[in-house]
DNA sequence: TCTAGGATCGGCT
DNA sequence: GCCGATCCTAGAT
């Protein structure tokens, strides 16, 4: 599911206009076996709720008190497993990701960090639950075509996960060349 | 009710 | 490369 992610156009659609990046990095969680995971041996809280439930579905949470981190739910009712959103490059509405992230902000750094791309697309906690598949809603993931050949995916561990220990080295990070 | 710590970022050295 | 910001979340009491 990860490396579907990949290449995939991001969109969200405000009533200030549409913001869009193509996906070029993202990380796997896998549930309840994955020590770096929110849901490891079984945690179900109000938080997680949304990765217990359907799948194409957004995880929204904060970090460090100050950031969103966007993630889609990949399996379904009962199998809290889910892709991390971690980085892209905006394709529609690069004047108004840099309005919401700074003028002096260069374009490729509008989105390249979980926090930055949410902070580009004005991602939070409000859009725990919006299912991607809704063709209607706010946030949808697309596909223009494009998928990247095996070659262009670096599998890489996962970031700021140290304390899950052997599992912060599982190669779960998939980053486009 | 209390407390420790976090799937980050940006500014500074 | 280091470090502070900032506050929600989960687990302990």
């Amino acid at each position: 599911m990860a490396r579907d992610l990949l290449g995939k156009i991001l969109v969200h659609t405000t009533k200030q206009g549409v913001v869009a990046v193509r996906l070029n990095e993202v990380e796997a969680y896998l549930g309840v076996d994955d020590p770096a995971c929110h849901t490891f041996a079984g945690r179900r809280t109000t938080r997680t709720a949304t990765m217990w439930g359907e799948a194409g579905r957004a995880y929204v949470y904060l970090i460090y008190g100050m950031h969103h981190c966007l993630n889609v739910v990949t399996v379904g009712e009962g199998v809290p497993e889910a892709v991390l959103i971690r980085g892209g490059v905006a394709v529609t509405g690069c004047a108004l990701a840099r309005g919401r992230r700074g003028s002096r902000v260069a374009g490729r750094n509008l989105a390249d960090g979980p926090g930055k791309l949410c902070q580009a697309l004005a991602v939070n906690r409000s859009h725990n639950g919006l299912d991607f598949a809704d063709s209607g809603g706010a946030l949808t993931i697309r596909s223009d075509g494009w998928t990247p050949e095996a070659c262009d995916v670096d599998r890489l561990p996962r970031i700021g996960v140290d304390y899950a220990g052997a599992a912060s080295s599982w190669p779960l990070r998939l980053k486009l060349r």
